[in-house]
DNA sequence: CTCGCATATTTGTCCTAGACACATAAGCCA
DNA sequence: TGGCTTATGTGTCTAGGACAAATATGCGAG
């Protein structure tokens, strides 16, 4: 019973998961640095307090922010200040950000979907994704990577930020129709969960007119390449968050586009998006940018002759 | 470079990703089975070639089809018959399962969305939820096993499936109130990813009345706990498929109880669950059984005097 | 003092080979 | 045929070692 959890503890492959830190970088760490410091099971399995955990998703964050894991791996708590401090003028504190915190910190779910409802009707679709969502993404990522969240409390921020932007997505999108429409394949690779970055670019790309086709997270690469055929879209976008480790963003990038006929784009975008992506892929550096995106592929659709 | 790719070669985490074999599963084959039988890089690395890859896939496909790999793996090109031949009577051969397979085959994503909303709008909620629903999900899994459907249609059909359910959900809602309600709090646990049996019981519950409350998948035991305790629930909604073995079930649902205020229910449905819970939790049949269970625990409220 | 380049260190990932618990299949007896 | 015990199959964990890529450090030149 390699991952079984029994009373805050963990095996090693939930904690793989729970983390995204490898099993192999975690035995290492442990070899190397001394942290983290498991027990050992009747098997002589490692098993993980949660607080080990909870320090070793701190200690990814730290090392995803451009600190070396030597050197932060063996502190005690000094972490939490060196996070606080490094990331100096807190996101979170913008009121937006606040009320949704509080909201969650009551476990008032009316009033969050009430609220995240009324920013969406207020400010239309376009300002809600670019504006409203990314604040209200940081605010709870960060709420969360302090430790002041439940993990219950994430998940349900989740769940009704989706519920909201999906109902948006699907009115928003019967509307768009006339003019040359990119079809978009939308999907995220294997070890990408998250699936609010991808919903955000799929809202962008519906109002930019595209006919967007979302296989939801997680397709295996081949399976990605056959979709995009048995389509025929013209683009394929992928989200990234920070959870995947770079050189398999870019490996994956890489599989995909050798795959992929030549003809059709790859769009990459998230946080966790290098800027150079392998040759013949594009960056996608914002939600912003999605619209020029699309807007510079009609000019070199209708310069190339074809329309779809 | 562990994952590049050069010429058709991938490395041991590319096709991790793209199979869904553990590396350590790929290499104990190699070590067992002889297959894969990946060439070695400069660095003495394994890379493998793409037909191998294509070949785990359909290995991984007939494994989880309940073929046991000894069997499977040292197989040349016959594995393709013995697919096909696996599920003999289809029972897929329902009008309306074929005609959802025609669809999916012919990638058709707007006549998908289109059927399956006209289903809903015809018979309602509750008799598509109850009838068609599980019609569908079967037509597609059995599909799947025999290597009809490819991932990325399934994953469509996922997509597509779950958008209309939500919405129906979202509007059936806000229209029961007034009576003994109960409030229920729906996930599943960590090893159980599959949404689909989720939104389907919440779907029964909410036209039986309940105030539901769903954090989405994959929620640990300890959070789920927490999260009733924020929500002040009645009642623990589980869902689970065949893909989680029976002891993690079990011994979640029993990790569950012991740390839950024991005025709080705790119900298990879904076809991974086994009948025999641990001693303190209900077992949900199927998704008929709901509304009756919702009348018994009212029943139950309104005798012990405490209505929510 | 700063920039560019060569060298040193850190770090993630892969390697081998062995062990073992759990689940399934086979054997056996009623 | 059904239920129980034994045997085999199977995935996942363990240990330490190795090495290439990424990053830091030292040093000389402008």
């Amino acid at each position: 019973m390699p991952t079984l959890e029994t009373g805050g503890l963990l095996g090693i492959a939930a904690v793989e998961r729970d983390s995204g830190l490898p099993k192999d970088t975690l035995r290492v760490w442990e070899r190397r640095y001394g942290f983290p410091a498991p027990m050992r099971d009747q098997n002589d399995e490692r098993v993980y307090p949660v607080e080990q955990l909870a320090r070793l998703r701190l200690l990814r964050r730290l090392v995803d922010a451009g600190h070396r894991p030597g050197k932060v791996v063996g502190l005690p708590e000094d972490q939490l200040s060196k996070l606080l401090q490094d990331d100096g003028p807190t996101p979170d504190e913008t009121p937006l950000g606040r009320e949704i915190l509080d909201l969650l910190s009551a476990n008032d779910v009316g009033g969050l979907r009430d609220r995240m409802q009324a920013l969406l009707v207020r400010s239309g679709l376009r300002s809600f994704v670019t504006e409203a969502a990314p604040t209200l993404a940081a605010a709870v990522g960060a709420a969360w990577a302090r430790g002041e969240l439940e993990i219950h409390q994430e998940h349900l921020f989740t769940e009704q930020f989706s519920a909201v932007l999906r109902a948006a997505i699907n009115t928003a999108r019967s509307s768009g129709a006339g003019t040359t429409a990119p079809g978009v394949l939308l999907t995220t690779i294997p070890q990408e969960p998250h699936a609010l970055g991808l919903m955000m670019a799929e809202a962008m790309l519906v109002l930019s007119g595209c006919a967007c086709i979302s296989l939801g997270v997680q397709t295996p690469v081949p399976d990605i390449a056959a979709a995009a055929r048995a389509h025929r879209v013209d683009i394929i976008a992928l989200s990234f968050s920070a959870v995947v480790p770079q050189p398999q963003i870019q490996s994956a990038l890489a599989d995909l586009r050798s795959v992929t006929d030549p003809a059709i784009e790859i769009w990459a975008g998230g946080s966790g998006a290098g800027a150079r992506g392998p040759a013949g892929t594009g960056y996608i550096a914002s939600l912003e940018a999605i619209p020029p995106a699309v807007e510079a592929w009609r000019d070199a659709a209708v310069r190339r002759g074809s329309a779809t």
